[in-house]
DNA sequence: GTTGTTATTGCATCAAAGTTGCATTAATTT
DNA sequence: AAATTAATGCAACTTTGATGCAATAACAAC
């Protein structure tokens, strides 16, 4: 599960996501590396690199999946609680170095959360 | 578009949502009541009891759409804001009443925001 | 460097959630 | 009661993503 050959489609999504905080969702990157690579095989090594803990996703309000480079997250501990920020009208999507406070329920175990803000970002306001 | 018309399939949805501040997922509803109605008139009817604000929808951590009655909300004024738990043992999904503060981000307007807590339920923790 | 092992890939096929077009049915209006 | 038109059912379609399997290519051992 956790073992990556380092093949040059690997190569081609870890550079990708190294070049910033932006989060893409599986369609674009199916669609964006489909020259490169099959689509089966973008999803199953986006599910690798999410195993090692090198990345990590989640789910948009359209029901896509997407998928970012975590910051400081292992294999062992995902809960990436920071929240994503998704530009209604451009699409795009970034990690937010923001910490939330996950309310605590009564007589309920909360281990994870997903927190999306939908709006538009700076360049669209302009 | 906004237009409802008083339907046996109608009724029955109406009667389900307020039945508790219970969430349901689309394919929850439309396996419920496959013997009622279509699956198409499930969706179709969800999707005007939304328009008109009678309920609202989100989506899970899997990507499914959920929905749920709002306590407040109408066609106008549609951004609710509160958060949604969901167990992940049950599937069980529910509104919860909180506030939830959002944070406001530089350069950037929030329209809205989709915070999903995922855990487990009073029912699964004994 | 060559060989052997096995992870990785491509391709075809499938599955689930949800949508669309259209003819039929049934609320509501007059 | 008839006319209007919203709502429904059905079939087919779209999209995202998963699966089985044979072929390929990393990497390890020699």
């Amino acid at each position: 599960m956790g073992i990556i050959r380092k093949t040059k489609s690997v190569e081609t999504l870890i550079q990708l996501f190294n070049q910033g905080e932006e989060a893409y969702s599986g369609v674009y990157l199916v669609d964006r590396l489909r020259k490169k690579m099959n689509k089966t095989t973008v999803y199953r090594i986006l599910e690798r690199l999410e195993d090692e803990g090198m990345i990590h996703s989640f789910t948009d309000n359209d029901g896509l999946t997407w998928y970012a480079k975590c910051n400081g997250c292992s294999s062992s501990h995902h809960a990436d609680l920071h929240p994503h920020f998704k530009c209604r009208n451009c699409g795009k999507t970034v990690c937010l170095n923001l910490d939330i406070a996950i309310p605590s329920i009564p007589n309920r175990k909360v281990d994870s959360a997903e927190f999306l803000l939908i709006g538009v970002c700076e360049k669209c306001l302009t």
